[in-house]
DNA sequence: CTGGATCCCGGGCGATACTG
DNA sequence: CAGTATCGCCCGGGATCCAG
C-alpha cells in the first residue's frame, strides 16, 4: 500500500474513508483510473491524453496503483517497448466510487461552483 | 478553493472526480467531514476524536473546509472560547461520496488487505 | 517506446512558543 | 479554549539525462 498516514486501527469514524482516499488520491491517480475505466490504454496513450502530467509522475502513479491491486501492467516483448495498462477487477470495482465522486462534482461543483456562495 | 492542481478546463475524464478528491482530500479532511456527519462539534472534541493530528493541522483543514464551503464555524463570545464546526448543506450532500468510499474500503480493504487480523 | 537515476526547489507538515 | 506565528525538516514532484 502506497500511504496510509495514521494507523489504520483508529477506526472512528473516517478510517475506511481514508484508506480508500489513500489509494485514489495521488495527483494523478484519479484521472488515470477515469481513463483506464474506459478501456486498456499504453504508456503513450495516457500520456497523450494527460498533456498536464510527466513521464516520472506518470510510470509512478502507474506503479502505486499497481501495487495497490488496481490494475495490471502487461509487457508485449517487442522491438518497441510495449506496455499496456488495464484495470484489475478491484480497479474495475471503484467504477461506483469514481462515478460518486464524478456526479457530485457535476452538481456542485459544475461550472460556476460558487466555493461559498451557494447557501 | 484549496487546491485544484490542473485547469479544470481540460475536462477530459476525471477533471470532476480530480476537482471533488481535492475538496475531501488533504490528510484530514475525510476524517473531520466523517466526524461533523454525526453531529456538531467543538474544536476541542474534534482533537479529542482525531489524536493524530497536530492542532495546526486541525485548524488549517478546518479552515480551507470552511472556504470551499463544506463546513459552518461558529464562535460563540463567551469567556473561555468556543467554536463549533458543523456541515453545511453542501457538506451534507458529500455524506453520499463519503458513504461510497467508506463501502469500497470496508468491502476490499476491509476484508484481506488487513495487516493481520481480518479472516 | 518505456522508464530508471539525479538534481533541486517549494511547500506540506510537525514542534514549539505566544496571545486573546 | 481556540487559535496564530515562527522555524525547520522532509519529500513530493518538475526537469533533465541516461538506458534497454
Amino acid at each position: 500500500m502506497s500511504k496510509l498516514r495514521h494507523s489504520r486501527l483508529d477506526c472512528t469514524p473516517g478510517c475506511m474513508v481514508e484508506a480508500t482516499l489513500a489509494l485514489i488520491d495521488g495527483k494523478w491517480k484519479g484521472v488515470i483510473l477515469s481513463h483506464l475505466l474506459e478501456g486498456t490504454l499504453r504508456f503513450s496513450e495516457l500520456r497523450r491524453r494527460m498533456p498536464g502530467v510527466t513521464q516520472r509522475m506518470l510510470t509512478n502513479q502507474l506503479r502505486e496503483l499497481e501495487a495497490d491491486g488496481l490494475i495490471d501492467r502487461t509487457i508485449h516483448a517487442q522491438v518497441p517497448p510495449r506496455v499496456d495498462y488495464s484495470l484489475t477487477e478491484r480497479g474495475h470495482s471503484l467504477r461506483e466510487v469514481l462515478d460518486a465522486l464524478r456526479l457530485w462534482g457535476e452538481i456542485h461543483i459544475g461550472l460556476f461552483a460558487q466555493p461559498k456562495a451557494a447557501a
